[in-house]
DNA sequence: GGGTAATCTAGAACACGTTCCAATGATGCA
DNA sequence: TGCATCATTGGAACGTGTTCTAGATTACCC
């Protein structure tokens, strides 16, 4: 929407050299990894910094925060489990019944790294309006597998569109309730089928 | 659920002392006065306190962290906003459409200082398990809006309860979305209609 | 290969949330 | 009234995200 005055970086970013994309990927590893043990604030820059082997100054370069760190650590993560999922689809017909799976099934793959979740949502939901263009991509991969979830041959109708947004919503937001151990994933899911009732018509 | 591990604060706090209450008021009303210019960054501890003519250390004593602070000022908020509506309640005749009147209205006000309103969410949503009874808190005040403004005579069904949840992540997260400028507030009240729907039966 | 611009490094410096401490003031009980 | 406990104050100190600078290294072009 507002990419021209808010997105410095998509627009022409030099390619990468090889050396500089090895760069950037030992950074996300190293920030997964801090992140999967002790969460939001385990990832310290100095020490991600320190353990990528590069200095601070080029950590700041590649990633201009710590949020837009995590926030792309959050992009990757997703896309593995976009892979994942596309090999083993859902198996359920109803496409309600087949977004509360895959769903429920990212779910427990945060769940096997719920410190690492915990940074990524936090920083998701941290992020101001310098990092939207990056979220913004986050909730674009969300609806995608959402989407694909449903396993239509049609294209979506305008009101299957809104539920995705609803769901997106609902997703998101239960996310964040069962990370700070306010609601079990039992909840987690009833919220879920809830939201999918909408897909039916 | 939890209570008697993660809170700290409700169980027989002290009844505070006149002195006390009128410096907490003073705190709280500093912090919604830098977040309304500001947001977020704006609310410094240091300066809360100098204004609020008290020492830090104290400022520290009543709100252990500027989240807590913000997360309180959010409480408030929320209860002036429920006065506000008990004098003025939704007019429509359907539920779901007074909810998403009400809800709406509620979103107009934030959107009357959207600097607060980024300072207030951003501290929900950044909020740690240390806050979780306090924003348990403020969920519980959602909620209430909620189905107040559905004004019905029956307590609510089971579907009813599952709406409701649903409904309120999607306000809260589609809050965030606008906060962060990516999504319209036309956006936000489709949302809020599309989740609504599932309180028809 | 030489020159130049971009990138990277090491580390100091700064900002702000948070903690800690010694001294002072308020409160309530015998 | 005197004493004991707790609250408040002012300010120093610490940790971590972020910025800045000067010099080394790399990448690219002729």
């Amino acid at each position: 929407m507002s990419d021209l005055t808010t997105n410095p970086r998509p627009p022409a970013a030099p390619p990468l050299t090889e050396r500089q994309e090895a760069r950037r990927r030992r950074i996300l590893h190293t920030a997964a990894q801090l992140a999967s043990r002790g969460g939001f604030d385990a990832v310290q820059m100095r020490e991600v910094a320190e353990s990528s082997g590069v200095a601070l100054g080029t950590l700041y370069r590649y990633f201009p925060s710590k949020v837009h760190l995590l926030v792309a650590t959050m992009q990757d993560q997703l896309q593995l489990m976009q892979s994942q999922l596309r090999k083993h689809p859902p198996s359920a017909t109803d496409p309600g019944a087949r977004v509360t799976e895959t769903l429920m099934g990212t779910f427990r793959g945060l769940q096997r790294e719920p410190q690492l979740a915990e940074a990524m949502v936090r920083a998701l939901t941290f992020a101001d309006r310098s990092v939207s263009a990056e979220v913004d991509q986050v909730s674009r991969l969300t609806a995608v597998l959402i989407t694909e979830a449903m396993a239509l041959d049609h294209p979506l109708s305008r009101d299957q569109l809104a539920a995705v947004r609803v769901i997106e919503h609902t997703w998101h937001s239960a996310l964040v309730t069962w990370l700070s151990g306010r609601a079990s994933i039992a909840q987690v899911r009833i919220d879920l089928e809830t939201a999918c009732k909408l897909l039916a018509e």
